[in-house]
DNA sequence: TATAATTACCCATAATTACCCACAAATCTA
DNA sequence: TAGATTTGTGGGTAATTATGGGTAATTATA
C-alpha cells in the first residue's frame, strides 16, 4: 500500500448515473502506485461506504480468509457479510467510480445528490452528509474510549 | 486458483430452462485461468447451492480424500454428502450455468423465479432471494461475533 | 431401433455499462 | 493579472451484459 496519506474531507455531487469523483489528490497517489480499481464495501459501522484501493483490499481480503475455515459455520457468515456488499470499481478517465444502489441505500446516499469523502490513511469512507453530520453529533470520543486506546501500542 | 476475487450480490433470473448467468466479472477471472467448468453442489449449510471453478473443487477434493479415512463412518458420510449432489456444468457461450432440479429444490429456487449469487472470494454461492433473507434475519454476526474476531491478529 | 426428452449451441434484443468528448469553475504559473 | 492547466461535472455513443428463444445434436426410454 506504499505511502498514501489520504486525509481531509471533500464534497462532491453523485450524478444521475451515480457516480462520484475521487479526490484528485487521492488518485494521484493511487496512480503513482499503478493502481486504477478499487473495492467499495459496507463500513463496519454500514451508515457509509469504505473505499478500498485494490492493494489495501487484497491485504484485508487475505487477512480475513487467511485464518478462516470454509467448514465453519460463523466463518462462512463471516466471510459472507464481509464480500457481500464488496464490490469492484474501476476508475473512469475522469477519476469517478460508479457506487451500487444497495450500497448507496445503506449509507442513505442519493442519485443526483451529494456525498462527503473523509480520508482514512490508507483507505476512504463515503457518507452522506446527514449522516455524517448525526454521526459526529452522537458519537464524539469518550475519555473512556481514550483510555481504552492507551492500552494499544498506538500513539 | 490463482487470484479470483469473487465478491459483491448479484440477482439473476432463472429462465424456464433453469439457466443462471455468471456475473460476468468472475466470468472475465475463470477466463484468464482459461476455467469454463465449474461444480455446484449443496452448500454446507444445505439451503443454497456453492458455486465451485473447478481447480477450486479439485483441490477441495484433494483435501477431503487425503484427510478422510474410509473407515469412519462419519467420512464416508461427509464424502457421500459432498459428492452426492456435485454436479459439473459448462458454461454456455452466453456465460451461463444449468442447475440441477435437485439442487434447486434443496436450495428452494424455482424455474422462472430469481436468484441472488453473493461471491465468495474464490468460489459462489447461489441464493433463493427468500432464503437468503431468512438467512440474514436469523444470523445476524453479533458484538461478541466482532469482539472474537477483533482477538485475531486480522485487521 | 425408433421415438421422446433433454441438452448444447446458436442467434436476437433490451438494458446497462464503459468509454469518450465537452465545458465551466477553480487553481496554478509566469 | 492573464493565460494555461487541472479539476469537477454532465452527457452521448459504442460495447458489453443479461435474458429469451429456436434448432440441431445428444441422450434416455420404450
Amino acid at each position: 500500500m506504499g505511502y498514501s496519506d489520504f486525509t481531509g474531507e471533500f464534497n462532491y455531487s453523485i450524478d444521475s448515473k451515480n457516480r462520484v469523483n475521487i479526490p484528485s489528490r487521492y488518485r494521484k497517489t493511487m496512480n503513482e502506485e499503478n493502481v486504477c480499481e478499487v473495492v467499495i464495501s459496507k463500513g463496519f459501522d454500514s451508515n457509509h461506504i469504505d473505499v478500498y484501493p485494490l492493494p489495501k483490499w487484497i491485504t484485508l481480503r487475505d487477512k480475513i480468509t487467511a485464518s478462516m475455515q470454509l467448514v465453519n459455520r460463523v466463518h462462512r457468515n463471516f466471510i459472507r457479510q464481509f464480500t457481500q456488499n464488496a464490490s469492484h470499481c474501476t476508475l473512469d478517465s475522469q477519476g469517478r467510480i460508479m457506487l451500487t444502489p444497495k450500497l448507496m441505500e445503506m449509507a442513505g446516499i442519493k442519485t443526483n445528490g451529494n456525498a462527503v469523502i473523509i480520508g482514512m490513511i490508507d483507505f476512504m469512507e463515503i457518507w452522506d452528509p446527514e449522516e455524517l453530520k448525526k454521526h459526529e453529533e452522537n458519537t464524539p470520543l469518550t475519555d473512556s474510549d481514550f483510555e481504552k486506546l492507551e492500552q494499544l501500542p498506538l500513539i
